[in-house]
DNA sequence: CATGAATGAGAGTTCATTCAT
DNA sequence: TATGAATGAACTCTCATTCAT
């Protein structure tokens, strides 16, 4: 006989939406910390003050809790770019001062979640649907990039391909900076060296 | 009286050496279709043809043989560029055709391997471990392609965050390449703007 | 101090009572569709359309009202031949026809609750309380048919006894026919033996 | 990526069929004292004096432990009649007595297994495996008694059915001998009446 | 050297019951 | 009276590791 599960609950009032938040926080806090196969469901639940039960109230399961995070977290690291208005203008001349800027706020946000994003880059490798959620938001900031760009007349050919070139070298010195240091390597000067390849792509 | 472990074994017999081998060699290859988690003990050892209890005369625990694993294969990845013989001349005018010889083959023997690198990479995020042997041979790549531009006369300010840079943008495409494509970019010219850009870096 | 449960509530009004009606109702379905262990209070109150709590105003456990429920069904059952009047005049010439009448309508209404027997057997056997609901109405039954047939003249020596071997003769052809069917076999011809034996039991 | 379990371990050696058997019989008695839903597999394993894991070397599941035990005990109950040799002459005037003899031999093993009865009848409304080993066996033993009673001269019209009634007569008499024993019957009377009746059955 | 049966801590999950509101 | 969020003990099952043979 085939049992028929609770539906998983939606939290309405405040207290029960902290309760989620608090659940979706510690989770992430401790695969931060120790990876996700290394944290329990009851070490969760420990941890964020609650039952053990309750966490299956708001969440399918133990999977489900850490995509609730994963997305949290994302939409904050690229919030950076994706908020920045639509209407925003720029002209050529500013555009290298515009474009340091918000490097090093993205930079600067990786580095304030270090930890967490090398454990996030082993679930978009390790899990299909983290992967998802990162490739389509890569996608959104490649867009919303892209539609900058053409609103304030830098068209190029290619345009698509040349945005998703530089975001891989924005990313390619995160890594580095943040994850992956060599102690012999002067990271400024990379930074220098990536914007100039960038701004190179888009010269007119 | 306490217990003692018995020491790891250093196989010398060739027979011995080739079980080591082959245990290695399975658990890898178990790790690239399933991954490092889905992987247990007794399913290595069956594979593999030994018995469940030999394995930790060989090796430590299940995270030891990874680490074998690992070196082997990372080895092999990289081993198109650190087996470039040390004295090859090339001339500033062969240096675009040369260039772009070595990265289709480096990235034709990812797409080869291109299961293995995302469990692998998925390790080099989770495990310190892997993330160390990892970076270290990233070094070592590095070095051996500036060793091999300073001595055919390719000196430049800051050569090795020149070259770091390139490798960023030639792991991005990678990735971009072999785990994450995107349907609408076209990957033949993002991969003509990576190698444009690289020898843009070493443009005199 | 010590904690003190509250009693269980004997409803008084009307709604109440409904209320109390609705959950051994409710109960009961469930468990025939699905058997005992599959159905869990969560669920009883929400397809009852009430909250868990009050479940535990009205019932001890959730056993309590396995058992409300049971009783409920069993008086159903039994009361084809309970609520014979006790006057029912038969002559020796009506009683194979006004026999068979009764076995056809005893069977047909366990056939219409085929699902739900299978279910209530379950818990005769597993469950003590249940068991000794079902005998004490089995007992009942057998009383009312003895005394319907001394008030007929039908006496025999041993009559509850032969009463008792009929009534299994029954439940056997019951329990054949409704729930345990072997293809091979004719249950018409099953019912004539059976009918044919009961009336040898009781043969001047 | 999927998970493959280690297969089922068929014991061979003496020690292993004995831990095997060790399993079944703790488990079936355990069933026996308290019912399936009541026993858990920690329990089984600390009684039988093995680990819990080792279970799960032996059978896939706790359910599949129930299986093997209901085979084991359902066989031997059958076994008075099952084992009868094929080629066993009666005459038509020891039926009587070797039936009445064979009926006995079946009552009191049952009677032996009293409490084991009525937990496997459990299983059998409940368990639609369970049902299933019970319905083959019991057609079965109709099978073997058709046969032996057809070898032996008494061929009758519908056979089949008339030997399914008398098993029923029966399996009804042992239900109220063995377990459901009503106080003020007499059971020796109802014995001579089934038997009685089925002879009649029988009669040329 | 080699085996593989055995171990047992600990995993994720469920659900009868309680209690603050 | 009534609610339903919350509890937490207990469930089935897994698997890295050990050890008697």
């Amino acid at each position: 006989m085939e049992k028929k599960k609770d539906p998983i609950r939606k939290p309405i009032q405040k207290r029960s939406i902290e309760k989620k938040k608090k659940i979706i926080d510690t989770t992430f806090k401790l695969i931060e910390e120790k990876g996700y196969y290394s944290v329990s469901t009851p070490e969760i639940a420990k941890v964020a003050g609650v039952s053990t039960g309750i966490i299956y109230s708001y969440f399918e399961d133990k999977h489900d809790i850490l995509i609730a995070g994963v997305k949290d977290y994302m939409e904050q690291l690229f919030s950076t770019i994706l908020d920045i208005p639509d209407d925003t203008k720029i002209t050529p001349k500013e555009l290298p001062e515009r474009f340091d800027k918000i490097m090093k706020k993205f930079i600067n946000s990786h580095k304030h979640l270090k930890q967490a994003h090398s454990k996030i880059m082993e679930l978009v490798y390790s899990d299909p649907k983290v992967d998802e959620i990162y490739k389509e938001l890569e996608m959104k900031l490649s867009d919303k990039i892209v539609s900058l760009l053409l609103k304030n007349g830098f068209n190029r050919t290619n345009i698509n391909e040349r945005v998703h070139v530089s975001i891989g070298l924005v990313n390619s010195l995160l890594y580095e900076n943040t994850y992956h240091k060599h102690e012999k390597l002067n990271y400024t000067r990379m930074f220098d060296y990536t914007t100039e390849l960038i701004l190179t792509l888009f010269k007119a």
